[in-house]
DNA sequence: CGCGTTTGACCGGCGC
DNA sequence: GCGCCGGTCAAACGCG
Protein backbone atom coordinates (compact mmCIF):
# COMPACT_ATOMS: atom_id res chain seq x y z
CA UNK A 1 0.00 0.00 0.00
CA UNK A 2 1.27 3.30 -0.84
CA UNK A 3 0.74 6.66 0.50
CA UNK A 4 -0.87 8.62 -2.20
CA UNK A 5 0.74 12.30 -2.17
CA UNK A 6 0.18 13.76 -5.20
CA UNK A 7 -3.00 15.24 -5.85
CA UNK A 8 -5.96 13.79 -7.57
CA UNK A 9 -7.04 15.83 -10.66
CA UNK A 10 -10.94 15.27 -10.48
CA UNK A 11 -13.28 16.61 -13.25
CA UNK A 12 -16.56 16.97 -12.08
CA UNK A 13 -19.05 17.62 -15.20
CA UNK A 14 -22.69 18.03 -15.47
CA UNK A 15 -24.65 16.24 -17.87
CA UNK A 16 -25.13 17.84 -20.78
CA UNK A 17 -22.96 20.47 -19.55
CA UNK A 18 -20.08 21.98 -21.37
CA UNK A 19 -19.14 23.10 -17.48
CA UNK A 20 -16.82 21.18 -15.61
CA UNK A 21 -14.31 22.03 -13.14
CA UNK A 22 -11.57 20.51 -12.47
CA UNK A 23 -11.20 18.97 -8.56
CA UNK A 24 -7.29 18.75 -7.24
CA UNK A 25 -6.58 17.18 -3.99
CA UNK A 26 -4.49 15.60 -2.18
CA UNK A 27 -5.69 12.24 -1.73
CA UNK A 28 -4.90 12.32 2.12
CA UNK A 29 -5.13 8.88 3.80
CA UNK A 30 -5.75 7.25 0.64
CA UNK A 31 -3.92 4.59 -0.19
CA UNK A 32 -4.19 2.54 -3.67
CA UNK A 33 -3.84 -0.65 -4.28
CA UNK A 34 -0.49 -0.27 -5.44
CA UNK A 35 -1.37 -0.90 -9.33
CA UNK A 36 -3.75 1.76 -8.91
CA UNK A 37 -6.14 -0.58 -10.39
CA UNK A 38 -9.28 0.24 -12.44
CA UNK A 39 -11.19 -2.04 -9.83
CA UNK A 40 -14.55 -1.13 -8.24
CA UNK A 41 -13.24 -1.90 -4.83
CA UNK A 42 -10.85 0.83 -5.69
CA UNK A 43 -13.56 3.11 -5.89
CA UNK A 44 -15.37 1.91 -3.60
CA UNK A 45 -12.75 1.80 -0.89
CA UNK A 46 -12.69 5.74 -1.75
CA UNK A 47 -16.37 6.49 -1.67
CA UNK A 48 -16.31 4.84 1.58
CA UNK A 49 -13.08 6.64 3.05
CA UNK A 50 -15.39 9.90 2.10
CA UNK A 51 -12.39 11.64 2.15
CA UNK A 52 -13.61 14.49 0.33
CA UNK A 53 -16.40 15.22 -1.77
CA UNK A 54 -18.26 17.01 -4.98
CA UNK A 55 -21.64 18.71 -4.41
CA UNK A 56 -22.56 19.10 -8.70
CA UNK A 57 -25.79 19.84 -9.38
CA UNK A 58 -26.55 20.28 -13.11
CA UNK A 59 -28.60 23.54 -12.72
CA UNK A 60 -28.96 22.84 -17.02
CA UNK A 61 -31.15 20.60 -15.90
CA UNK A 62 -33.80 22.65 -14.97
CA UNK A 63 -32.89 25.41 -17.93
CA UNK A 64 -35.09 22.83 -20.17
CA UNK A 65 -38.19 24.22 -21.74
CA UNK A 66 -39.94 21.31 -21.77
CA UNK A 67 -42.35 21.99 -18.43
CA UNK A 68 -43.40 18.24 -17.95
CA UNK A 69 -39.78 17.40 -17.77
CA UNK A 70 -39.43 20.13 -14.88
CA UNK A 71 -42.02 18.77 -13.17
CA UNK A 72 -40.84 15.10 -13.01
CA UNK A 73 -37.66 16.28 -12.36
CA UNK A 74 -38.76 18.39 -9.44
CA UNK A 75 -40.60 15.72 -7.49
CA UNK A 76 -37.43 13.69 -8.20
CA UNK A 77 -35.49 16.46 -6.42
CA UNK A 78 -37.67 16.29 -3.80
CA UNK A 79 -37.36 13.03 -3.00
CA UNK A 80 -33.15 13.71 -3.85
CA UNK A 81 -33.80 16.43 -1.18
CA UNK A 82 -34.86 14.10 1.21
CA UNK A 83 -31.65 11.81 0.64
CA UNK A 84 -29.58 14.76 0.73
CA UNK A 85 -30.94 16.11 4.02
CA UNK A 86 -30.45 12.69 5.68
CA UNK A 87 -26.95 12.26 4.31
CA UNK A 88 -26.58 16.12 5.65
CA UNK A 89 -27.84 15.40 8.95
CA UNK A 90 -25.74 12.15 9.03
CA UNK A 91 -22.65 13.32 7.92
CA UNK A 92 -20.11 13.27 10.73
CA UNK A 93 -17.30 12.23 8.78
CA UNK A 94 -16.69 15.99 7.57
CA UNK A 95 -14.00 17.00 5.23
CA UNK A 96 -13.94 20.39 6.31
CA UNK A 97 -11.07 21.74 4.89
CA UNK A 98 -11.87 25.06 5.45
CA UNK A 99 -14.81 25.06 7.60
CA UNK A 100 -16.91 25.84 5.18
CA UNK A 101 -20.30 25.12 5.18
CA UNK A 102 -21.14 25.03 1.67
CA UNK A 103 -18.48 22.59 0.81
CA UNK A 104 -16.96 21.01 3.53
CA UNK A 105 -18.97 20.12 6.52
CA UNK A 106 -21.64 17.92 4.81
CA UNK A 107 -20.95 14.78 4.23
CA UNK A 108 -21.61 13.75 0.71
CA UNK A 109 -25.31 12.51 -0.01
CA UNK A 110 -24.11 10.58 -2.87
CA UNK A 111 -21.71 8.74 -0.66
CA UNK A 112 -24.86 8.08 1.63
CA UNK A 113 -26.72 6.69 -1.35
CA UNK A 114 -23.61 4.51 -2.58
CA UNK A 115 -23.32 3.21 1.29
CA UNK A 116 -26.31 1.05 0.65
CA UNK A 117 -25.46 -0.34 -2.85
CA UNK A 118 -23.26 -3.23 -3.64
CA UNK A 119 -21.11 -2.47 -6.01
CA UNK A 120 -21.93 -4.64 -8.58
CA UNK A 121 -25.03 -3.41 -8.87
CA UNK A 122 -23.76 0.16 -9.43
CA UNK A 123 -21.04 0.56 -11.33
CA UNK A 124 -20.04 -0.26 -14.52
CA UNK A 125 -17.00 -0.50 -15.06
CA UNK A 126 -15.50 -0.58 -18.53
CA UNK A 127 -11.69 0.54 -19.11
CA UNK A 128 -10.76 3.26 -21.91
CA UNK A 129 -7.72 4.61 -24.20
CA UNK A 130 -8.72 7.79 -24.34
CA UNK A 131 -8.11 11.38 -23.72
CA UNK A 132 -11.09 13.41 -22.94
CA UNK A 133 -11.16 16.80 -24.33
CA UNK A 134 -12.69 18.99 -22.10
CA UNK A 135 -11.18 20.04 -19.23
CA UNK A 136 -7.80 22.00 -18.35
CA UNK A 137 -6.29 19.05 -16.94
CA UNK A 138 -7.46 17.00 -19.65
CA UNK A 139 -5.71 19.62 -21.99
CA UNK A 140 -2.55 18.69 -20.61
CA UNK A 141 -3.21 14.89 -19.83
CA UNK A 142 -1.67 12.69 -21.61
CA UNK A 143 -3.95 9.72 -23.73
CA UNK A 144 -3.37 7.62 -20.34
CA UNK A 145 -5.10 4.50 -20.29
CA UNK A 146 -8.45 6.20 -18.25
CA UNK A 147 -10.71 3.31 -16.75
CA UNK A 148 -14.20 4.59 -17.08
CA UNK A 149 -16.33 3.79 -14.47
CA UNK A 150 -20.16 4.24 -15.30
CA UNK A 151 -22.63 4.54 -12.90
CA UNK A 152 -26.05 2.64 -13.57
CA UNK A 153 -29.00 4.28 -12.29
CA UNK A 154 -30.84 2.33 -9.73
CA UNK A 155 -32.48 4.56 -7.23
CA UNK A 156 -32.75 7.92 -9.13
CA UNK A 157 -30.19 9.44 -6.99
CA UNK A 158 -26.84 8.02 -8.92
CA UNK A 159 -23.69 10.38 -7.99
CA UNK A 160 -20.40 8.99 -9.19
CA UNK A 161 -18.14 9.97 -6.38
CA UNK A 162 -13.90 9.31 -6.82
CA UNK A 163 -10.67 9.79 -5.52
CA UNK A 164 -8.73 8.27 -8.44
CA UNK A 165 -6.03 10.53 -9.95
CA UNK A 166 -6.59 7.40 -12.78
CA UNK A 167 -9.61 6.60 -13.04
CA UNK A 168 -12.45 8.34 -14.72
CA UNK A 169 -16.21 7.78 -12.97
CA UNK A 170 -19.08 8.86 -15.12
CA UNK A 171 -22.68 8.64 -14.23
CA UNK A 172 -24.32 8.02 -17.59
CA UNK A 173 -27.97 7.43 -16.57
CA UNK A 174 -30.75 9.49 -17.12
CA UNK A 175 -29.31 12.86 -16.62
CA UNK A 176 -32.68 14.82 -16.80
CA UNK A 177 -34.52 13.06 -14.14
CA UNK A 178 -31.41 12.82 -11.67
CA UNK A 179 -30.56 15.82 -10.20
CA UNK A 180 -27.40 13.65 -8.33
CA UNK A 181 -26.01 12.66 -11.98
CA UNK A 182 -23.07 14.28 -12.47
CA UNK A 183 -20.62 13.44 -14.10
CA UNK A 184 -17.53 12.95 -12.56
CA UNK A 185 -14.37 12.17 -14.50
CA UNK A 186 -11.14 11.65 -12.58
CA UNK A 187 -8.29 12.35 -15.39
CA UNK A 188 -5.07 10.52 -15.34
CA UNK A 189 -2.63 13.01 -13.67
CA UNK A 190 0.47 12.35 -16.24
CA UNK A 191 2.34 15.08 -14.59
CA UNK A 192 3.20 13.11 -11.37
CA UNK A 193 6.29 12.13 -9.98
CA UNK A 194 7.21 8.74 -11.56
CA UNK A 195 6.34 7.28 -8.05
CA UNK A 196 3.09 8.46 -8.19
CA UNK A 197 1.82 7.62 -11.41
CA UNK A 198 0.74 4.25 -12.34
CA UNK A 199 -0.72 4.23 -15.97
CA UNK A 200 0.30 7.68 -17.75
CA UNK A 201 2.56 7.41 -20.19
CA UNK A 202 3.43 11.43 -20.00
CA UNK A 203 6.75 11.77 -17.90
CA UNK A 204 6.52 14.94 -15.95
CA UNK A 205 8.65 17.54 -16.71
CA UNK A 206 11.14 18.30 -14.82
CA UNK A 207 9.80 21.83 -13.41
CA UNK A 208 6.62 20.12 -13.07
CA UNK A 209 8.66 17.25 -10.61
CA UNK A 210 10.06 20.14 -8.58
CA UNK A 211 6.75 21.77 -8.15
CA UNK A 212 6.03 18.35 -6.54
CA UNK A 213 8.36 17.58 -4.81
CA UNK A 214 9.53 20.94 -3.15
CA UNK A 215 6.75 21.41 -2.28
CA UNK A 216 5.19 18.20 -1.40
CA UNK A 217 1.63 19.37 -1.95
CA UNK A 218 1.67 18.96 -6.23
CA UNK A 219 -1.09 21.57 -6.83
CA UNK A 220 -2.08 21.47 -10.28
CA UNK A 221 1.47 19.95 -10.89
CA UNK A 222 -0.33 18.79 -13.32
CA UNK A 223 -1.45 21.43 -15.54
CA UNK A 224 0.20 24.61 -16.88
CA UNK A 225 1.99 26.99 -15.32
CA UNK A 226 0.09 29.72 -15.05
CA UNK A 227 -3.52 28.29 -14.63
CA UNK A 228 -5.84 25.95 -14.71
CA UNK A 229 -8.80 25.35 -16.82
CA UNK A 230 -11.95 22.94 -16.51
CA UNK A 231 -13.76 22.03 -19.21
CA UNK A 232 -15.37 25.49 -20.27
CA UNK A 233 -12.07 26.82 -20.45
CA UNK A 234 -12.34 28.75 -16.92
CA UNK A 235 -8.98 29.14 -16.11
CA UNK A 236 -8.37 28.84 -12.52
CA UNK A 237 -5.21 30.57 -10.63
CA UNK A 238 -3.57 28.53 -9.61
CA UNK A 239 0.02 29.86 -10.73
CA UNK A 240 2.40 29.89 -7.95
CA UNK A 241 0.59 28.17 -5.14
CA UNK A 242 2.34 25.22 -5.41
CA UNK A 243 5.63 27.15 -5.56
CA UNK A 244 5.51 30.60 -5.05
CA UNK A 245 4.61 32.63 -1.89
CA UNK A 246 5.88 30.55 1.18
CA UNK A 247 2.52 32.04 3.01
CA UNK A 248 0.48 30.22 0.60
CA UNK A 249 2.45 26.41 0.65
CA UNK A 250 0.25 23.98 2.64
CA UNK A 251 -2.66 25.56 1.65
CA UNK A 252 -5.57 23.80 0.67
CA UNK A 253 -7.67 25.15 -1.55
CA UNK A 254 -11.36 24.53 -2.91
CA UNK A 255 -12.01 26.00 -5.99
CA UNK A 256 -15.75 26.36 -6.86
CA UNK A 257 -17.16 27.13 -10.23
CA UNK A 258 -20.10 28.95 -10.31
CA UNK A 259 -22.66 30.59 -13.12
CA UNK A 260 -22.51 33.77 -12.63
CA UNK A 261 -25.05 36.53 -12.12
CA UNK A 262 -24.41 38.67 -14.87
CA UNK A 263 -21.47 38.91 -17.32
CA UNK A 264 -21.91 42.10 -17.73
CA UNK A 265 -22.77 42.95 -14.45
CA UNK A 266 -18.87 42.59 -12.69
CA UNK A 267 -17.42 45.22 -14.87
CA UNK A 268 -17.39 48.10 -11.73
CA UNK A 269 -16.08 45.57 -8.82
CA UNK A 270 -14.58 42.89 -10.78
CA UNK A 271 -17.61 40.52 -9.44
CA UNK A 272 -21.21 40.30 -8.28
CA UNK A 273 -20.03 37.74 -5.92
CA UNK A 274 -22.26 35.24 -4.40
CA UNK A 275 -22.42 35.48 -0.66
CA UNK A 276 -23.11 32.18 1.39
CA UNK A 277 -22.63 31.93 4.91
CA UNK A 278 -19.69 33.09 6.32
CA UNK A 279 -18.94 36.95 6.25
CA UNK A 280 -16.09 38.33 3.68
CA UNK A 281 -14.62 40.94 3.69
CA UNK A 282 -12.35 42.50 0.31
CA UNK A 283 -8.99 43.23 1.19
CA UNK A 284 -7.83 43.48 -2.30
CA UNK A 285 -8.14 43.49 -5.88
CA UNK A 286 -5.74 42.74 -8.82
CA UNK A 287 -5.79 42.40 -12.55
CA UNK A 288 -4.57 38.72 -13.81
CA UNK A 289 -2.38 38.58 -16.34
CA UNK A 290 -4.50 36.86 -19.08
CA UNK A 291 -7.56 38.00 -17.67
CA UNK A 292 -10.14 40.45 -18.46
CA UNK A 293 -11.54 40.61 -15.38
CA UNK A 294 -9.64 40.83 -12.03
CA UNK A 295 -9.75 38.95 -9.35
CA UNK A 296 -10.69 39.90 -5.34
CA UNK A 297 -9.45 39.08 -2.56
CA UNK A 298 -11.43 38.37 0.25
CA UNK A 299 -11.01 37.52 3.95
CA UNK A 300 -13.05 35.80 6.47
CA UNK A 301 -14.50 39.01 8.95
CA UNK A 302 -16.77 36.64 10.72
CA UNK A 303 -14.07 36.10 13.25
CA UNK A 304 -11.09 37.65 14.25
CA UNK A 305 -7.86 36.12 13.24
CA UNK A 306 -10.04 33.89 11.21
CA UNK A 307 -7.26 32.98 8.12
CA UNK A 308 -9.90 32.05 5.97
CA UNK A 309 -9.56 33.87 2.09
CA UNK A 310 -11.25 33.54 -0.87
CA UNK A 311 -10.76 34.85 -4.24
CA UNK A 312 -13.03 35.53 -6.33
CA UNK A 313 -12.72 36.21 -10.46
CA UNK A 314 -14.46 35.79 -13.41
CA UNK A 315 -13.43 33.17 -15.84
CA UNK A 316 -11.49 34.45 -18.41
CA UNK A 317 -12.98 32.10 -21.49
CA UNK A 318 -16.32 31.98 -20.14
CA UNK A 319 -17.42 35.29 -18.44
CA UNK A 320 -20.91 33.75 -17.00
CA UNK A 321 -19.01 31.10 -15.26
CA UNK A 322 -17.44 32.64 -11.49
CA UNK A 323 -14.21 30.55 -10.20
CA UNK A 324 -14.24 30.83 -6.15
CA UNK A 325 -10.65 29.89 -4.69
CA UNK A 326 -11.17 29.13 -1.31
CA UNK A 327 -7.83 29.44 0.87
CA UNK A 328 -7.31 28.67 4.11
CA UNK A 329 -9.90 27.49 6.97
CA UNK A 330 -12.22 29.37 9.07
CA UNK A 331 -11.18 28.77 12.72
CA UNK A 332 -14.70 29.46 14.24
CA UNK A 333 -17.88 28.25 13.71
CA UNK A 334 -20.51 29.38 11.49
CA UNK A 335 -21.81 32.73 11.81
CA UNK A 336 -24.68 32.07 14.11
CA UNK A 337 -26.05 35.61 12.71
CA UNK A 338 -25.00 37.14 9.30
CA UNK A 339 -24.68 40.62 9.79
CA UNK A 340 -26.83 42.30 7.13
CA UNK A 341 -23.78 43.94 5.57
CA UNK A 342 -21.61 41.00 5.95
CA UNK A 343 -20.39 38.28 3.40
CA UNK A 344 -19.02 39.66 -0.50
CA UNK A 345 -22.03 41.97 -0.36
CA UNK A 346 -22.15 45.09 -0.92
CA UNK A 347 -19.98 44.58 -4.16
CA UNK A 348 -22.18 47.68 -5.82
CA UNK A 349 -19.95 50.33 -5.47
CA UNK A 350 -20.71 54.02 -4.33
CA UNK A 351 -21.01 56.83 -6.86
CA UNK A 352 -17.78 57.84 -6.48
CA UNK A 353 -16.23 54.36 -6.12
CA UNK A 354 -17.83 53.39 -8.92
CA UNK A 355 -16.22 55.56 -10.86
CA UNK A 356 -12.44 54.57 -9.34
CA UNK A 357 -13.87 50.83 -10.09
CA UNK A 358 -14.76 51.86 -13.92
CA UNK A 359 -11.65 53.51 -14.23
CA UNK A 360 -9.95 50.60 -12.69
CA UNK A 361 -11.44 48.13 -15.00
CA UNK A 362 -11.77 49.56 -18.03
CA UNK A 363 -11.02 46.33 -20.01
CA UNK A 364 -13.95 44.73 -18.65
CA UNK A 365 -16.30 47.98 -19.34
CA UNK A 366 -19.68 47.02 -21.56
CA UNK A 367 -21.32 50.30 -20.68
CA UNK A 368 -23.99 48.61 -19.70
CA UNK A 369 -26.59 50.52 -17.53
CA UNK A 370 -26.40 49.29 -14.32
CA UNK A 371 -30.22 49.14 -14.38
CA UNK A 372 -30.03 46.38 -16.73
CA UNK A 373 -27.28 44.74 -14.55
CA UNK A 374 -29.48 44.33 -12.29
CA UNK A 375 -32.40 43.47 -14.46
CA UNK A 376 -30.27 40.50 -15.41
CA UNK A 377 -29.83 39.40 -12.26
CA UNK A 378 -32.99 39.06 -11.27
CA UNK A 379 -34.91 37.67 -13.96
CA UNK A 380 -32.85 37.05 -17.52
CA UNK A 381 -30.14 35.18 -16.39
CA UNK A 382 -31.37 34.29 -13.05
CA UNK A 383 -28.63 31.80 -12.92
CA UNK A 384 -29.53 29.68 -10.00
CA UNK A 385 -26.28 29.42 -7.52
CA UNK A 386 -25.71 26.16 -8.21
CA UNK A 387 -22.30 25.04 -7.55
CA UNK A 388 -21.41 23.79 -11.33
CA UNK A 389 -18.47 22.80 -10.59
CA UNK A 390 -16.28 22.08 -6.98
CA UNK A 391 -12.35 21.90 -7.30
CA UNK A 392 -10.90 20.43 -4.09
CA UNK A 393 -7.08 21.41 -3.74
CA UNK A 394 -5.72 20.16 -1.06
CA UNK A 395 -2.34 20.70 -0.49
CA UNK A 396 -1.07 19.62 2.72
CA UNK A 397 0.73 16.12 3.29
CA UNK A 398 -1.30 13.25 4.86
CA UNK A 399 -0.27 13.48 8.44
CA UNK A 400 -1.53 17.12 8.51
CA UNK A 401 -4.39 16.22 6.85
CA UNK A 402 -5.53 14.09 8.96
CA UNK A 403 -4.81 15.98 11.84
CA UNK A 404 -6.47 18.98 10.47
CA UNK A 405 -9.81 16.96 9.50
CA UNK A 406 -9.86 15.88 13.04
CA UNK A 407 -9.16 19.12 14.52
CA UNK A 408 -11.68 20.95 12.27
CA UNK A 409 -14.39 18.22 12.95
CA UNK A 410 -13.82 18.62 16.91
CA UNK A 411 -13.91 23.23 15.97
CA UNK A 412 -17.31 22.84 14.32
CA UNK A 413 -18.99 20.30 16.53
CA UNK A 414 -21.31 23.21 17.46
CA UNK A 415 -22.06 24.07 14.17
CA UNK A 416 -22.93 20.39 13.60
CA UNK A 417 -24.46 19.75 16.56
CA UNK A 418 -27.71 21.26 14.86
CA UNK A 419 -27.77 18.94 12.50
CA UNK A 420 -26.77 15.88 14.76
CA UNK A 421 -29.80 16.56 17.18
CA UNK A 422 -31.94 16.65 14.27
CA UNK A 423 -31.39 13.41 13.64
CA UNK A 424 -31.41 11.65 16.93
CA UNK A 425 -34.55 13.45 17.60
CA UNK A 426 -35.43 11.33 14.48
CA UNK A 427 -38.05 13.99 13.14
CA UNK A 428 -39.62 13.65 9.96
CA UNK A 429 -38.09 16.02 6.76
CA UNK A 430 -41.00 17.54 6.78
CA UNK A 431 -40.76 18.95 10.66
CA UNK A 432 -37.42 19.54 9.49
CA UNK A 433 -37.85 21.91 7.03
CA UNK A 434 -40.57 23.60 9.08
CA UNK A 435 -37.78 24.18 11.41
CA UNK A 436 -35.94 25.31 9.16
CA UNK A 437 -38.22 28.17 7.55
CA UNK A 438 -38.76 29.47 11.12
CA UNK A 439 -34.81 30.03 12.26
CA UNK A 440 -33.64 32.35 9.93
CA UNK A 441 -30.15 33.03 11.16
CA UNK A 442 -29.35 29.52 11.40
CA UNK A 443 -26.37 29.10 8.83
CA UNK A 444 -27.73 26.04 8.03
CA UNK A 445 -31.38 26.97 7.59
CA UNK A 446 -29.37 29.39 5.26
CA UNK A 447 -27.68 26.89 3.37
CA UNK A 448 -31.10 24.55 3.21
CA UNK A 449 -33.41 27.53 2.70
CA UNK A 450 -31.27 29.10 0.22
CA UNK A 451 -30.21 25.75 -1.21
CA UNK A 452 -32.43 22.85 -2.42
CA UNK A 453 -33.27 23.86 -5.82
CA UNK A 454 -31.18 23.22 -8.70
CA UNK A 455 -34.14 25.65 -11.04
CA UNK A 456 -32.80 27.69 -12.96
CA UNK A 457 -35.85 27.77 -14.63
CA UNK A 458 -35.62 31.41 -16.03
CA UNK A 459 -39.27 31.57 -16.77
CA UNK A 460 -40.85 29.83 -13.75
CA UNK A 461 -40.06 31.85 -11.06
CA UNK A 462 -43.15 30.25 -9.46
CA UNK A 463 -41.73 27.33 -9.13
CA UNK A 464 -38.15 28.00 -8.62
CA UNK A 465 -39.19 29.76 -5.60
CA UNK A 466 -41.23 27.29 -4.28
CA UNK A 467 -38.00 24.86 -4.82
CA UNK A 468 -35.63 27.39 -3.58
CA UNK A 469 -35.90 26.66 0.06
CA UNK A 470 -35.13 23.09 -0.88
CA UNK A 471 -31.88 23.30 -2.59
CA UNK A 472 -28.54 22.06 -1.54
CA UNK A 473 -26.69 23.42 -4.51
CA UNK A 474 -28.42 26.76 -4.04
CA UNK A 475 -25.95 27.94 -1.83
CA UNK A 476 -25.52 31.44 -2.77
CA UNK A 477 -27.64 34.37 -2.29
CA UNK A 478 -28.34 36.29 -5.43
CA UNK A 479 -30.79 38.00 -3.72
CA UNK A 480 -28.72 39.82 -1.55
CA UNK A 481 -26.18 40.39 -4.29
CA UNK A 482 -28.98 41.85 -6.49
CA UNK A 483 -30.00 43.72 -3.91
CA UNK A 484 -26.61 45.86 -3.29
CA UNK A 485 -26.37 46.31 -7.25
CA UNK A 486 -29.33 48.83 -6.27
CA UNK A 487 -26.71 50.95 -3.80
C1' DC B 1 -19.25 53.76 15.15
C1' DG B 2 -18.71 49.51 12.94
C1' DC B 3 -18.23 47.26 8.84
C1' DG B 4 -17.85 47.41 4.21
C1' DT B 5 -15.23 48.50 -0.47
C1' DT B 6 -11.67 50.72 -3.16
C1' DT B 7 -7.10 51.21 -4.57
C1' DG B 8 -2.23 52.41 -4.72
C1' DA B 9 1.76 50.76 -2.47
C1' DC B 10 4.33 47.19 -0.86
C1' DC B 11 6.24 42.46 -0.37
C1' DG B 12 8.18 38.23 -1.82
C1' DG B 13 8.82 34.41 -5.13
C1' DC B 14 10.01 33.24 -9.67
C1' DG B 15 11.87 33.56 -14.42
C1' DC B 16 15.11 35.42 -17.39
C1' DG C 1 20.05 41.38 -10.24
C1' DC C 2 16.05 42.97 -12.22
C1' DG C 3 11.42 42.93 -13.60
C1' DC C 4 7.09 40.60 -13.50
C1' DC C 5 3.41 38.93 -11.06
C1' DG C 6 0.21 37.56 -7.46
C1' DG C 7 -1.07 38.43 -2.86
C1' DT C 8 -1.55 41.59 0.98
C1' DC C 9 -1.64 45.95 3.52
C1' DA C 10 -3.64 50.06 4.91
C1' DA C 11 -5.45 54.63 4.23
C1' DA C 12 -9.47 56.80 2.56
C1' DC C 13 -14.04 56.79 2.14
C1' DG C 14 -19.14 55.14 1.99
C1' DC C 15 -23.13 53.27 4.21
C1' DG C 16 -26.54 52.18 7.79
Amino acid sequence: MDNYQGDLTDIIRAPGSTTTATATTTAGAYSTTGTSSSSSEYVLQHLHDNQWHHHNHNHQLFSSSDHLHRQHHHQHQQQQNMSFINSVLEGTNMNNMFGDPLFSTLRDPFLQELDHIPSSSYFNITTNTTTTTTAATTTTASPASTSIINVSDVSNSIFALDHNHNHEIRSNSRPCKNIFSNMIQISPNPKLPSNYESSSTMAPSPRQIKQVVSTNININANISKDSLLDNTGVQISSSRNSSGLKRRKNQAKKVVCIPAPAAANSRQTGEVVPSDLWAWRKYGQKPIKGSPYPRGYYRCSSSKGCSARKQVERSRTDPNMLVITYTSEHNHPWPTQRNALAGSTRSQPSKTNMKNSEASLTQNDTSKPKEENQENNNSDENDSPIVNNVKEENMEDIEKLQIEMDEVEGEFNDGLSYKSSMIENNQSHEDFFAELGEIEADPLNLLFNQGFSGNSSTNDVHQRDQSKGLDPFHLFDWSVDNNNTNK
